[in-house]
DNA sequence: ACCTGAACACCGTTCAAGT
DNA sequence: ACCTGAACACCGTTCAAGT
């Protein structure tokens, strides 16, 4: 049986949604594949690169076409979709998180975000500014969100009735909460487009 | 001589600023420090908790007041300090954003956004919410400005006059670029001020 | 072309034992 | 109280050699 690159990010991706980021080292996932772990340096030069052929997996939904019309709602609809994305598998959000650092230039996302702030009005520099900045906010938020999620899965077990973990526990729905943020990012953008915009 | 923990925090310090974050581990400090890695142990119950005192370290002029009267000068000025010292040491976006992930909830850097948010009139429970998107801004559009930083002084030697690296490129300043969102933000709260609040 | 076997140069962490 | 010595259980990566 041979093994093919999309069986290794199969693999990877079935690894790190059982056990986790921490858990998903070449030597694990070479064992899962019963093969040894130099196998994998044939169809990746690196950990590194195979990282980022996994995060290309989780952002593949990307891709497809947004329904809403206006900007604001494509807008809505991408960060929203990016954020599910993300939360797909565990620990998404860190991965790609750490994994895009510099990769995020190319990221289709990023650019269809940036197409849909100039689509809005602003001019071209200022919209990928604009880009980054929502980018920013939805991969820091959804890291946050899924993190939490994690100790509270854990905890749950060890600590039933705890109090309140923080200033942030009485807020009731995570998507509510992003939805704060995201709301204020278009305010942000209309306001640009209300006062002079060059 | 004693080796302190505050020793300990200034070697790790030393180290992440002349090599990067990727060398600062413990059997490497230790080294520097002239002493066994089990020493750090005694110190320290684990690598993650030295990490979170050096990025204590590194926030710690946080804690200074802030000049500013209004709260949206008073927004900013914290938002730019918060930056500097991000920028101060080599890696310290990376490090603080990494060692943070749940930190953040006790950070008093948060606690004093929000409390700015809050004067500018916004209800504690969203003041709260727009904190962590400020400072989910910050850090992402920090550690993604010292990523480049660092690759384009690495990139420098090997490839003197290319052209552009990315749709960011021709921005000039990058503290503009950071203002833009920052800007982003505040025109955001603001909009939230003028319509109904509750 | 694709993989094995085996090594190289590291990690974080623990813990009896020393002083 | 503070540290050494030495081990344990791992890592990512390389590369001759096999098929």
């Amino acid at each position: 049986m041979q093994l093919h690159r999309d069986d290794v990010v199969d693999g990877a991706i079935a690894i790190l949604d059982q056990y986790g980021l921490a858990d998903l080292t070449m030597r694990r996932l070479a064992g899962a594949l019963r093969v040894q772990p130099g196998a994998l340096y044939w169809h990746f030069p690196n950990k590194q690169a195979l990282l980022g052929a996994v995060a290309d997996r989780i952002l593949a939904p990307m891709e497809r076409p947004v329904a809403a019309g206006d900007w604001s709602g494509a807008l809505t609809e991408l960060a929203h979709r990016l954020r599910d994305c993300l939360l797909t598998y565990r620990d998404g959000a860190e991965l790609v998180s750490a994994t895009y650092a510099s990769r995020l230039t190319t990221s289709t996302g990023r650019e269809r975000l940036a197409g849909t702030v100039v689509r809005a009005g602003i001019p071209r520099e200022q919209a990928e500014l604009a880009a980054y900045t929502l980018l920013y906010y939805v991969l820091g938020h959804t890291v946050d969100e899924q993190s939490r999620m994690q100790m509270d899965s854990a905890g749950a077990l060890t600590d039933p009735p705890a109090e309140s973990t923080g200033p942030l526990a009485e807020s009731p729905d995570p998507t509510a909460r992003f939805d704060f943020g995201l709301q204020l990012f278009t305010a942000g953008i209309r306001h640009r487009l209300g006062s002079d915009v060059r």
